[in-house]
Order: structure tokens, then C-alpha cells, then sequence
DNA sequence: AAGAGTTTGTTAAAGGATCTAATTTAGTGA
DNA sequence: TCACTAAATTAGATCCTTTAACAAACTCTT
């Protein structure tokens, strides 16, 4: 009686772990909906008891929970096997949707797809030239607007969108730092410029990290947690994954090699860039090793290329055995640094098996010290927006975890 | 009545996180053994309360319980504050004790330490030369045994023991996979060898590694979660932070970068080891630029290069300049890949400030495009002892908390 | 010197969530 | 029809945390 309404003691912030019986709950809920989300197909409470550990009792109230809420569906009995019959249930992978957006230098893909990640509809524009930011955010959402009622998915239900940029990406702000073959690309905000039209979660993240997730996920790279994405095209870059982790770096710029200096003698300060791995092995390299006069047309001196090469042709072997050699150097010092199980060729200058991938792994074989498989990209093109789905579904799965927890703790509160 | 004793549903293997209120203790426990942990001097329960968010009933019990099992030690009270006076706790940091030895090529470093890593007593031992390794691990727990004496740590209170070798370990098995400046250690089971003659929990781990993470904790490297050693001496390797995180790779050999070749005419595979860094940026290879005739004497010819170089002696300048030239590409290469915040340069060659580190630095400011910061070890040779110490406080500390949980699900069984 | 006010810590009662055990539901098979 | 099986729900007990009240021990002012 001495203090009439003495204030709560120890209230410090959010607790990281649960503390309180209510928070078991939302943990439980948490775990059974994980389960219910790996579970490709549909399920029983019985197989959620046998996965989670938990008791028949939870599970039962769990699921009800789950099912109010519209995260799983209820899909009615199944047949028995031998007693009462169970009820069948799924994942409601439909309860929200995400998007994902893979910009291009020349062309910009962009999907709609379900909580687990499917794809529901794509669509392929031009990316427009010469427009500012903004004018192309906005051409952007708008077709994204379009596939969402494509999709089916209303666009208050898009839970999260997950953009690729060809690019270094500042992750905590979602700035473009620079982007060399989009004009005026330099520190563009893009997730502002993109929340300022639709009202999502958004990721923005670098088109390499993208399409090594893609092809972890789905592609040449599954079941390989510590592994690397080498991109050759125009430009060079490299993406990382660490554990099943991306890598990005305390600047946003690992696996930026494009311009690694590759021999001493081009450290001298005038050389510039040309001296450096992108200058001296990107496609723009190997192009002027081959057909210097620019004589063939662009989309043609690839393949006349490779015919040289399978003829024996003098120069087409020298072009390609340098490049190769390059990007062989380049791929053994970053193998020795990460040390991965697998390294993934991709980009223009890999599109599909040919010479320059065997002069690669051949000299790979005689300079890496710890062999590392090497295999081309499976995904090619659509690795990046696959990833972009792939991350996407990640936070939205995240958010919905998130909203477990929140309306727990509202009751708790109430 | 139907079914007289029908087995427990759902006993699939160990929960990840709390299910049962049981569970809750042990989390709540934990939570507050870590803030005391934390915490280098005494604390009251009132500021548990405050720190760790929970209720002032729940610390109660949980300290009592922490100071019967010896974990937290009762001080007595304090001087009051205006009220009644707390009684004073603090983490019984001699409740167990770890041990570390830092196995060098010519000396090998010992220490015991508490459970928070501070060290209580150390010794350096000559590395015995030409015996097999389980002689040499016989010798260095004997060793050991006298030092746990001299710190007044029983053996049985030792929790963990970490061992560092110069070479790629395999740390699942806890094999050091080879270590070229060990006479016959290939594939030695180093775990497997001193479990044999110490119970306790033992972790190996590469030298450079533990120079690292030392470095991390008390040295050059504080405050930078993502960064890289890079070590020169006699052989040249590279240890990686990655959001404070050790990184291994997917063979234990992430960081190998002794054997990267340099430039492209070091591809021929006759060359061999000494187209190799190592080869052209050791120590061995400066002293063949600087003194091929190996007329000086071993233990002076690198402080008479360092004169020779401030009077501007050409050769002198020129072993330099090629060596640092080398070592410059080489954590610029390892900088792209990574992109850390920090380059930590350690190993005889960067034993002190000189002549190497600015032509490094200068070098690096020409080709990095991602700047970091390039220090000195801070530690030195003590660098990977320290990292022992760490490590090996961690280790215990997981193991506290395990025996905290442990100690409840027993309860609970019961 | 006494009482008001403070700070610290403990006890008591209530609430929420899980678990085990029993029960209900709904089938199969002899 | 009856015994048996499997799935799911209900009932009761247990555990832990929290809020609220209380006790302890001290400072400071009147």
C-alpha cells in the first residue's frame, strides 16, 4: 500500500528470445508453420506431431490457429489407413504473393509468384534508355501492376518485392551505388523510389547475388552451401555464398573483380581501365582480340568466333586460350580466398558449353590448388529473377512469421 | 481404457528452440548467465532485472539457482543507494578453465586462462624437431599439466583446449590435413591424439585463423566484423571474418593463397611451387632477391635490408619494391573478393613498421578500388594464443550453457 | 530520534501454455 | 457384430512467468 502504482520494473526493450508462456505460442505456431512451408504437398496434424516433436493437444490448437488465420487450408478428410481418417492440410501458398523484378541493361524481367516462391506469371519489356530513374521505376511498377491482375494476386496482397540491379547495392538503404551500363545510374534510392509506389516490403539486391541464389535454389548450385557465381559478360563480377549465406561485404562490393589488376605491369596509374580483368577479358575484350575492325555484326562474331576456333583458326585460339586464361587466374584466386565446392560460370561470354569453358576448367585443373567443380549457369538469363522470387518468398515467409508473433503478443497486451 | 499404455507420440530427436515452459528456464538462464558474462565487474540483481527484461521474481530464482550450481559467486552486499542494499554478484569466471597451445614451427606457445579468456599463466616451450607428432602432443600435455598447476586449475575443472597448427585443419574431425613447416605432419589427428591424454573438449584450429581471431577481439582488428589477415613469413596464408564469423570453406582451405599464381607465364606446369606467391613474396624469396649467396647471417640479413633500403640502396629497393608489389595484388584480390574493412598484416615480414608496409599501402591505394584499412598486428606472436584463449572461452561457455539446460531437462524428467 | 521515502529483494496469487492421460470419433477387418 | 486401430479432442496436472503485495534495510528530513 506504501506505493500506490509503482511502474513496472525491468521493462528494457524487446526481449530477443521468449521469456513469457505466451511466447512459447507464437515460437510453436512458428515451428509448425515452417513445417507446414517445407512440406511440398499436403499433410496431416498426425505428420505435423511426428515432424514438430510437439504434443497431439498443441498441434491440434496450432493448427486451428493457423487455419483462422488463413495460413493453411483445410482440405477435408483423407481415406483412412486403418482408423479414424485424418485431415488433410496445406500450406495456403496463395495467402500472399511476391514479386520480383530483374532489370537489365537491355531487357527487364519481371514475376509474380506464390509464398513458396512459384513463379505465376512473368512478363519480358525493353528496359527504356535514357530516362531517368524515376521515369523507369514508374514504367516498372506499372507493368508490374499488370501481372499482378495477370496472376490473380491483388495488389494489397503483395507481401514483399525483391528488385535486381546490375550493380553494387547498399542492402540497409536499398541504393543502387553505381551502375555501369545503365545511363545515370549512380546512387539511385531505388527501394524509396519503388515504396513511394507500392506499399511492400522491399529488397533490392545485386543481379549476380540474385542469380547465384536462383541457381542455388533451383539450378547448377543446389546442395552446394559455400559456392560462387563468376559472371563474364560486358562486365565481370562475382557473387559469393557462404553457408548458404550471401556474402556482400562491409561495403556492399565483394565479389566486385571486374577490376582486379591481373600482372604488376599494369599497376602504373595510366593504364587505368583497361589494364584490369573486366578490360582485359570482358566480352568487349574478346571481341577486339577477334575482330578488332568491329567488321562482323554484334550479335554474330561470338559464334563465327567459336567456328574459327573448332577450324584451328590461329587467332580465334589465341583470343580465346588469353581470355580464358584471365578468367582462369581470376577464378583460382578467388577459389583460394573462398574456397568453394562449386564455381558457376555465367553471363554472355558462358551461355552455353563451348572452347572457353574447357580452356577454363583445363587451366584451372593446373593452378587451383584445392579443384573446385566448375559448371555452367542452368538458369542462364532467368537465374536472377528466379532468385529475386526466391528471396522474395524468404521475407515474406519472414513477415508472416513476424505477424504470428505480432498478434500474439497484441492478445498478450490486450 | 481401450488402449492401456500407448507410446508417446512425437519424440523426433532434440527441439530446436523452447516448446515446453521447462524449456523457458533454461532460455531465461541463459539470457541472464550471458549478461553476466558480459558484465567484466559485479552486478546486483536489480540491474539483471534491467538488463536482461526480465521480472524481478524470475532473476531471483534464476541467480539463486546460478549460485548453487557455482556459476555465479554471492559477494555479499554493497553500500546502499538509498534503500536497502543489494547484495553483489559476479560471474565465477574460475568455475572451469580453459587451455591453449599454439603450435609453431621452432616454438610453441602454452597458456591457461579463465572462462572469460583472460589468461592466468603462459609458457613458450621449443617445438620438439624430427619426432612424430603423437611424441610432440605427449610432450606438449605434459606440458600443459604443469601449467594447469601453476595456474591452480584442477583438470578436471579444464573445459576446453584449443590447439592451433601451422597448416589447414579439418575442423569436423579435428585432423590437420598438412603443415609444411612441420617435419612429417600430414593428416595428423591432432583431436583424436590429445583426447587421449586430456578429457576435455578440444577444438583445432589453423593458426592464422586463431591470429585473427585474436586480433578481432583485443588487437588491430577490434570493432571490424568483417576482415582478413593476411600472414607472410616463411609460407603465406589468409584468415577470414565474416560478420564475425570464421570462414573455412568448403575443405578447410578458404584462405590458401600461398599457392595463387601470380601472373600468366607462371601457368607452365614445370614451374612449379615457385611461380607460386609464396614463392615470389615469402621470406625465403626476399632473401634470394636480397641476399642470394646467403652470406648473412640468418637472424640479420632482414634488418640489413631495411638499412640498405633507407640508404636508398637500389637492390635493396628493388627486393622490396617486387616483394610488396606482389603481396599488394594479392590483398587487393583477396579485398575484391571480400571486402573487408580492415587488412591485418602480420608474419615476420610485418613484424614491425617499415619500408614493406608503406610500399604495400602505396601499392594498394593505386589497384584497390574498394579501399581498406591496412594495420600491423597488434598482438604479434602472442596473436594466435590469444585467439586459443577465445575460442576456447566460447567453447566453455557453450558448454555452461548446455549443462544449464541439461541440468533442467533432467528435472524435468525426474 | 522518529517517520517518510527509496531501493532491493521475496512471497503469494493469477494466467497462459504445454504435457500426459483419457475419451471421443470414425474407420477396418474377422 | 465385435475387437482393433488411427486421428483428433477434452480434462486435469504441471511448469514457468508475471503482477501485486509485502518485507527488509537503508537514507534523509523534520
Amino acid at each position: 500500500m506504501a506505493h500506490g502504482h509503482r511502474p513496472t520494473r525491468g521493462s528494457a526493450g524487446e526481449p530477443t528470445t521468449a521469456t513469457h508462456a505466451a511466447h512459447l505460442r507464437a515460437l510453436n505456431a512458428d515451428r509448425v508453420l515452417r513445417i507446414a512451408i517445407d512440406q511440398p504437398g499436403t499433410f496431416t496434424r498426425a505428420e505435423l506431431i511426428q515432424a514438430s516433436g510437439l504434443s497431439a493437444p498443441t498441434v491440434g490448437s496450432v493448427t486451428t490457429d493457423l487455419i483462422s488465420k488463413g495460413m493453411l487450408s483445410d482440405l477435408g478428410t483423407a481415406p483412412s489407413r486403418g482408423g479414424r481418417r485424418p485431415t488433410l492440410m496445406e500450406f495456403n501458398a496463395r495467402h500472399g504473393f511476391v514479386a520480383g523484378i530483374d532489370l537489365g541493361p537491355t531487357r527487364t524481367r519481371l514475376a509474380v509468384g506464390d509464398l513458396r516462391g512459384h513463379q505465376l506469371a512473368a512478363r519480358i519489356v525493353d528496359t527504356p534508355t535514357d530516362v531517368p530513374p524515376a521515369v523507369l521505376v514508374e514504367q516498372m511498377t506499372s507493368a508490374l501492376r499488370d501481372l499482378l491482375a495477370e496472376a490473380g494476386a491483388p495488389e494489397k496482397r503483395l507481401v514483399s518485392l525483391v528488385a535486381g540491379a546490375p550493380g553494387p547495392v547498399d542492402l540497409s538503404s536499398g541504393t543502387v551505388l553505381y551502375a555501369p551500363n545503365l545511363h545515370g545510374w549512380n546512387t539511385v534510392p531505388l527501394r524509396t523510389l519503388l515504396r513511394e509506389r507500392i506499399n511492400t516490403g522491399i529488397v533490392i539486391e545485386n543481379d549476380v547475388n540474385l542469380a547465384l541464389l536462383g541457381e542455388h535454389s533451383t539450378g547448377a548450385a543446389r546442395d552446394h552451401r559455400t559456392c560462387v557465381f563468376l559472371f563474364v559478360g560486358t562486365g565481370i563480377g562475382a557473387a559469393i555464398l557462404i553457408d548458404g549465406v550471401l556474402h556482400h561485404g562491409h561495403h556492399y562490393m565483394a565479389g566486385e573483380v571486374g577490376a582486379m589488376v591481373m600482372s604488376p605491369e599494369h599497376i602504373g596509374g595510366d593504364v587505368g581501365p583497361r589494364g584490369c580483368l573486366e578490360g582485359l577479358a570482358g566480352m568487349k575484350a574478346l571481341r577486339s582480340r577477334w575482330d578488332p575492325a568491329r567488321a562482323e555484326p554484334p550479335d554474330r562474331w561470338f559464334a563465327s568466333l567459336m567456328q574459327a576456333y573448332s577450324r584451328g583458326d590461329a587467332r580465334a585460339v589465341e583470343a580465346v586460350d588469353e581470355t580464358a586464361t584471365l578468367i582462369a587466374m581470376a577464378a583460382a584466386q578467388i577459389g583460394a580466398t573462398i574456397d568453394p565446392s562449386v564455381l558457376v560460370l555465367g553471363g554472355s561470354m558462358f551461355a552455353e558449353p563451348g572452347p572457353l569453358v574447357d580452356a577454363v576448367r583445363r587451366i584451372l585443373r593446373q593452378i587451383a590448388r584445392t579443384p573446385f567443380e566448375v559448371v555452367l549457369s542452368a538458369l542462364g538469363k532467368d537465374a536472377p529473377l528466379a532468385g529475386c522470387l526466391l528471396v522474395g518468398a524468404h521475407e515474406a515467409q519472414r513477415t508472416l512469421r513476424h505477424q504470428l508473433r505480432g498478434g500474439q503478443r497484441r492478445r498478450l497486451v490486450q
